[in-house]
DNA sequence: TATGAATGAGACTTCATTCAT
DNA sequence: AATGAATGAAGTCTCATTCAT
């Protein structure tokens, strides 16, 4: 009757979503979403099937909160690692982030690809509400704020960004196309840089 | 006993075999792949269960074959619309093919959304090999070889500009974020224009 | 696509929907609807699980079918066997009939139960809308207009007597309580007789 | 130590226990006994899973004590209700006795239902064995043997009125049919009446 | 006594694919 | 070429029951 999170019990339940989530999170970016089936992931999590339905309402409901939260980890460690202060300009910020959110995901590719297939693109701008804790958009926004130089059309020039980044990163982590992200990744940073140019009033 | 290809029997087959590809890309962007069963198909085509693997190997092999005739479809009314010639500068021809590509599916939200979520953004520069008849590739290139004005980097000049156009048109014109596509499109237009500029010699 | 209803392929179904039918009504009346699975029926009536779902939408639509049809062979046979005229008196038809049917349902307890558990008891006199080509109700009542004899409240007169005989019946039927058909039944019919004169006008 | 059964423990105990016999009957009358987990009855009685087993064998066990609870608290309401006393005439007896029984079920539709669906029309004159403390077969015997008019076949006279009774009964409080209990009630005494009068030696 | 996480058998159902017609 | 009945593997999900706490 006692709700008691700290608990012997409580922790083994942690341990199993987490096997679960990480089991389907190696089979979704192998075999993909809609050929691992919930036997697949028990099996690899090494529980039994009534469990899955213990912690999560069925296979989408799972993909949801892997994708939420691979996203968070991967924006607050890009956040982190760029070492961005309130004080920096906005253009800093933005190419910074970028540099950061593209060496992150450039040294796992699996977690870009089930990024992108997952959020269709638009988790790096969009906020869906369901998220807690964790307001990129904000924080950017914040950023902007106090930035000296200012920009046209600010929400459009960030979705351009992130769109850019986002759309670019993946094709060339993932299939090296049109060449791999070491190469590219230069180039797309002076291009994000002539993009906010461009937007400066 | 003779083969003739237009005979009143071909054309019967064409029919069965385009009244599946209708019906399958109907249902394929009202539910979505995943959710579409072949017997959902043949139902709709009003064709026999049977008749469905006379044309197709399976519901992988139709979806490919759709988009693909699909996105062909797009590529030369987009070409054709926007007039292009052989002797016309590269940068005036980029834009004006990027204007009528974004009329073109502005126009066609569900088409937008099949290609888009079935050709995995790079329909549009990449050669995937199992297309006939039209390579797009080529027809750029040589654009760009009697092109007046040159460019650096034009492979990944194309790339950034066509993976920009492809993730941005989507989402102003499936989502409407971060605003219609009527509102977007000069300003995509421009940026499209600005990035050009940056990769002049 | 044509409808063909009596190749060798539409008997070839037929047999088939019999089959799951049979194995069906057997097994509800050996382990009890509640423990009967679909597993257990297809595997009995030595067809595929797949099959089941070609005929029947659930097995509570297969329930549904299978009594339907068995009472309506109850019905019809009891009224053949009584020998049953237009011309004769009421009371007459209701013993002739009662008895038939307590002698049909004497010789074959399996359908008895079935028949009353399924059923809810009101089968008898109830027109549930869902049965086609026969409406004993009808039949009745047209009787009843014939006959010489009138009565008081008819329609529950006829309540009464179908309760009773559905009822009382069963109990001894299936059961033996208090005693065995075959000495309840005489003094059922008698009782059924003195319920109905209490009712003559 | 000592074992003292009217302790707060074992008050405790009756509480869990009744929790969930209430929150089964309710559930079985809602939905079904087919229909209602364990998992629903221990969610409503606010008591968790294990606790189930520690009072009831399965479902099975669980609905037959609340039958027979149920059963004999309407007996005995009725035969209290109905003011019956020892010096009674038989004939008198059964008419209180049923109008006593109709009441009851009449203002309690649920319960009608519940015994109904779970007794198979028998409870108001079988014993099953089961049963302590209420022989309500034998109260009726006694009354019969003090009476002074005396009846052919008693056993099978109860059990017509008895079978009689619960299945027009639940006929019309259930499903108002033919017509709502409160009209068919007189009726339904009267044929009794006729019934018994029909056996009077 | 009481709990509720974990189990895994098994229920229901869908569906791609085959094949006799 | 066309049909559609039949198949049965494989999927999703439920649930009675156990057992460590």
């Amino acid at each position: 009757m006692e709700k008691d999170n700290s608990s012997k019990t409580e922790l083994k339940k942690k341990k199993k979503k987490h096997s679960l989530m990480d089991a389907a999170f190696e089979l979704f970016t192998e075999q993909g979403f809609g050929n691992t089936s919930i036997s697949d992931i028990v099996e690899r999590a090494k529980v039994a099937k009534g469990t899955f339905y213990l912690y999560f309402k069925d296979k989408y409901d799972l993909r949801t909160i892997i994708t939420v939260h691979k996203a968070e980890h991967v924006f607050l460690k890009a956040w982190e690692e760029a070492g961005i202060k309130k004080e920096m300009e906005f253009e800093d910020v933005v190419i910074a982030l970028s540099s950061s959110i593209i060496d992150i995901l450039a040294k796992d590719k699996t977690l870009t690809f089930f990024l992108v297939k997952n959020l269709s693109f638009g988790v790096f701008q969009r906020d869906d509400g369901n998220r807690e804790g964790l307001d990129f958009h904000a924080m950017v926004h914040e950023i902007l704020e106090h930035s000296e130089k200012k920009y046209r059309d600010p929400e459009i020039l960030l979705f351009f960004i992130f769109e850019f980044l986002g759309s670019a990163s993946y094709s060339s982590i993932i299939e090296g196309v049109p060449v791999p992200i070491a190469e590219l990744k230069p180039k797309l940073l002076d291009t994000l840089q002539g993009i906010l140019k461009m937007y400066e009033c």
